[in-house]
RNA sequence: CGGGGUGUAGCUCAGCCUGGUAGAGCACUGUCUUCGGGAGGCAGGGGUCGUGAGUUCAAAUCUCGCCAUCCCGACCA
């Protein structure tokens, strides 16, 4: 390609509403266009990059057995009431509108009910089984809030696959083998990454597992040993042993005006970990007790509110309630509340049910208790892995201690069981003749995503330094002063022809009107892994100056052996 | 959806506090010089100052509403 004759957008100024290295780099490469909060156009150099990105995916999926399909965008409501997600569906992702008929529809922000409703007709024998369908296409979900550019935009480009099976073993194997091409997949994509186990969320399910590339700028939190993974929302927390201490007599202690954790703990001069603090929290109903639910954790914990979601009687999202509802239950402001004679339903965090003569609000504004135990003083509760852990906590499996990176969600595989097949029907017969509802797996992965994922793996203060398999262009040809000298000319052009002739990607920069500096910026911006320099400085002695955009280092080559090398170099690489 | 910031030329921003003929750099067009790390001169084109009200003789500037957008929190590939 020549670049007089291709579409090279590139901006010398940080855009104003980028900060993450991935959105700023694909903004100032001309990769993308933004036209509108989340949603973005692909000019020429970005294309590549993600049509090479999809072939990759595609390649690994159809090497796993997987059948490549393609379902609409647009997706009819009845199918979503059948599978009771209408309503249910987080309303806000849910694009919904009416065609002229006034028949609902709605954007696809992921396509269950459609591969159920394709597969229920479909499949009507167990001989046709397991079958795994995926395709690649593009979604839309009105986040709530789209952000750093191609990391989360409400128009986003996702493989999803979903596999049908008579039984639960053959669904294990196929999740294994899903794990297994994700894996393959990442590793082509030469990506720095953890498989790592997952709550299921919105869609639903058993066995689920995130995969994470690892960069500062990811927005979830992943907590690991060596021989652990768990998303932080996930991670379970150990039990402890319980304390044994002889019980303290219970005490009451005025706080005036101490009301968090810190400033209470260092009033009573105890430490964080002698506390207990006391959240309050809405029920899913109004009958159990005033309609609100007590959390009991650890003075110095955090709640895990996806945790907290699974327990019975709360609800879905976790929403607390306000200072007014805390009043007239407890008879104390927030700060001031405790367990001791709540009369609330109270779930116990493990860490703080193993306290002993611990320290929590006495109900009543400026006024704690110490030397509080449980059974004695608190005779009804339950106890829950409530908090998230924190770095140095003992690994769940015993292996080690937990510590924590940052991560971005690129893929999730889930066992789906029979959450859509059942209230769909889909059902085969099997070798009895008997219908049998199918259990489904169902395997995303973020194409769009998994771009912005590499740059931000990928990158220095020059610019993008793309992986050869995925670069938008394997090598770039600057000729110096071409305009002047024919035989810089001369040499480029062949050396462009030669490498193209050998099946490697080349660009040939030769825009008039840009200076070499603005050519060697622009090359080294746009990441393009293998630069070749024609001068005539180095014509006169024969050679071609080749540089590398992830070394830095730079070397002489003859020009008679500039082909050999160069196409060696890539091949070896993608 | 809660909290905060920002909307002035294609991009980055100044002007606003203290109301009085809309600016710079980059980019773009023409032209000359230049050509190994984002060149320089000359001549140009381009903005109903996000939007709607209000105050005022007069609003980019002051007031209120709305919209868009970005950042921090709850959701997801």
């Amino acid at each position: 390609m020549k670049a007089s004759q291709y579409l090279i957008s590139t901006l010398k100024e940080v855009p104003s509403d980028a900060e993450v290295a991935s959105h700023i780099l694909l903004l100032r490469a001309g990769f993308i266009r933004k036209i509108a909060s989340g949603i973005y156009n692909w000019l020429p150099m970005g294309f590549r990059v993600l049509k090479k990105v999809e072939a990759i995916v595609r390649e690994e999926m159809d090497a796993s057995g997987a059948l490549e399909v393609i379902m609409p965008v647009v997706q009819p409501g009845e199918l979503w009431e059948e599978s009771g997600r209408w309503g249910k569906y987080d309303e806000g992702l849910l694009v919904k509108f009416n065609d002229r008929h006034q028949r609902d529809f709605c954007l696809g922000p992921t396509h269950e009910e459609v591969i159920t409703e394709l597969a229920r007709n479909e499949l009507r024998s167990h001989r046709q089984l397991p079958v795994n369908l995926y395709q690649i296409q593009t979604k839309f979900r009105d986040e709530t809030r789209p952000r750093f550019g191609l990391l989360r935009a409400r128009e986003f480009v996702m493989k999803d696959a979903y596999s049908f099976h008579l039984d639960e073993s053959s669904l294990d194997e196929t999740y294994q083998v899903m794990h297994d091409t994700y894996s393959r997949i990442l590793d082509r994509l030469k990506l720095e990454y953890r498989a790592v186990l997952a709550d299921s969320g919105s869609i639903g399910g058993n066995a689920s597992m995130e995969f994470h590339v690892l960069a500062d700028s990811g927005e979830d939190v992943i907590a690991f040993s060596s021989s652990y993974a768990a998303n932080l929302e996930k991670a379970e927390s150990i039990i402890p042993e319980a304390e044994t201490a002889d019980p303290l007599p219970r005490t009451q202690v005025d706080t005036p005006g101490m009301h968090t954790i810190n400033e209470v703990a260092s009033f009573l001069k105890v430490d964080a970990t002698r506390t207990v603090k006391t959240l309050i929290i809405k029920a899913d109903n109004e009958d159990s007790g005033l309609g609100l639910v007590a959390l009991v954790l650890r003075g110095d914990h955090q709640l895990n509110e996806v945790k907290a979601a699974h327990l019975p009687g709360l609800s879905t999202p976790i929403t607390f309630a306000n200072d007014a509802e805390v009043h007239a239950a407890t008879g104390a402001d927030p700060g001031s509340v405790g367990p001791v004679d709540l009369g609330l339903t109270c779930y116990v965090d493990h860490s703080a049910a193993a306290l002993s003569n611990f320290v929590c609000g006495a109900n009543q504004n400026d006024v704690h208790l110490t030397g509080v135990n449980w059974q004695r003083d608190v005779p009804a509760y339950q106890v829950a892995d409530l908090r998230n852990v924190v770095e140095g906590d003992e690994s769940p499996d015993g292996q080690g201690k937990l510590t924590f990176k940052r991560g971005i969600e690129v893929g999730h595989i889930f066992q789906l069981g029979k959450k859509y097949s059942d209230p769909m029907k889909a059902t085969v017969l099997d070798d009895n003749g008997k219908a049998v509802t199918m259990m489904m797996g169902c395997y995303g992965m973020g194409v769009t995503r998994l771009v912005a994922a590499i740059l931000e793996q990928y990158h220095d203060n020059r610019g993008m330094v793309w992986p050869t398999i995925v670069a938008p262009f394997h090598v770039i040809i600057i000729p110096i002063n071409a305009h002047k000298s024919p035989e810089v000319a001369k040499v480029a052009d062949d050396l462009y022809r030669k490498l193209e002739a050998a099946g490697i990607e080349v660009l040939l920069d030769d825009r008039d009107g840009h200076r070499p500096g603005a050519k060697f910026a622009d090359a080294e911006l746009i990441g393009i892994p293998h630069r070749l320099v024609v001068g005539d400085r180095g014509l006169s002695d024969g050679v071609i100056e080749y540089a590398n955009r992830s070394s830095g280092e730079s070397e002489h080559l003859p020009v008679g052996d500039v082909v050999t090398r160069l196409t060696e170099w890539v091949n070896s690489d993608r």
